[in-house]
DNA sequence: GGGACGATATCAAACCTTTGATGACTATCA
DNA sequence: TGATAGTCATCAAAGGTTTGATATCGTCCC
């Protein structure tokens, strides 16, 4: 019924070296407090001050609904802080308060070094061959998921 | 105060790839009424019949309790049964069904397809460079994670 | 036998995620 | 002006995940 053998899955492999990587970045970020991502959260956020929430999911990779709940708990804690756009009424800007930028400093000190470790691990040709192989991969999973 | 710009953090790139393979699959297995977790575990289940809960949850890579929320909605939709260990009884004996059976081959031949596609895009040589890479980088988060 | 140890299962709380549906606002075009 | 399309926020439901704590059972060792 398994007409492929699991040690032929190339998926799992990446899977696998996600999943060591988030559980590294979890342990990580959890000193400042902060979840994995409140962390990406408050990274993105860092680097466009006043960008609306659902930009903020686009650009973290998840749905606007899943955005929602991690800035409701970030704000509950005082960390981001929204406010309705002069223009836009609908749209709600966030921005992040001194408490953020402190837990995200906190954060992404420790989280620096799961990264380094990942960059000196690998020589600089090693990095650019891991990242063509990568986006290769991400455009033949883009071509198989588009024609099934 | 973020002293390490995003283009060279690697885990960005494993991240994105990541990503992009579990929304197709979870595109893929969702024509067979599954989950990406509860397909990874009627697959896992498949391999290993009458497994426990912690066990499989391993294989998974997955907590026991993440697991137990999978299975628990699996058992109801008559996917998989759990019966007490003759033996040891505070072990339940996890088998798929065979609705499970039929489930995870609906599932597994469209999620093969996306495999397939990885395994086309790239050269067998270019296959073992990609896992040799993505194995350095968790010996090196596990390295850094120690160290933390 | 009795106690320590390990594996299993499970309860609880908090958080994240997706799909689906809805309402509101802005800008563009006929 | 009014219709249309696009963007944004939000409610609801279902599912998955982790940490932490607890109870039971089996094995090993004294």
């Amino acid at each position: 019924m398994v007409e492929m053998p699991a040690e032929e899955r190339l998926g799992l492999d990446i899977k696998r070296a996600e999943q060591e990587l988030i559980a590294a970045k979890q342990v990580a970020v959890r000193a400042a407090g902060l979840t994995v991502p409140q962390y990406a959260a408050l990274f993105a956020l860092a680097g466009s001050p006043g960008i609306s929430g659902a930009a903020l999911a686009r650009a973290c990779l998840v749905t606007p609904q899943a955005m929602t709940v991690v800035l409701k708990n970030l704000e509950e804690r005082g960390l981001v802080e929204r406010t309705t756009h002069p223009w836009h009424r609908n749209v709600l800007e966030t921005r992040l308060t001194e408490r953020g930028r402190v837990a995200l400093e906190a954060a992404d000190a420790r989280a620096v070094t799961i990264e380094r470790a990942i960059a000196d691990e690998l020589a600089g040709e090693e990095r650019e061959t891991l990242r063509a192989l990568l986006t290769r991969c991400g455009e033949a999973i883009r071509r198989a998921s588009a024609e099934l």
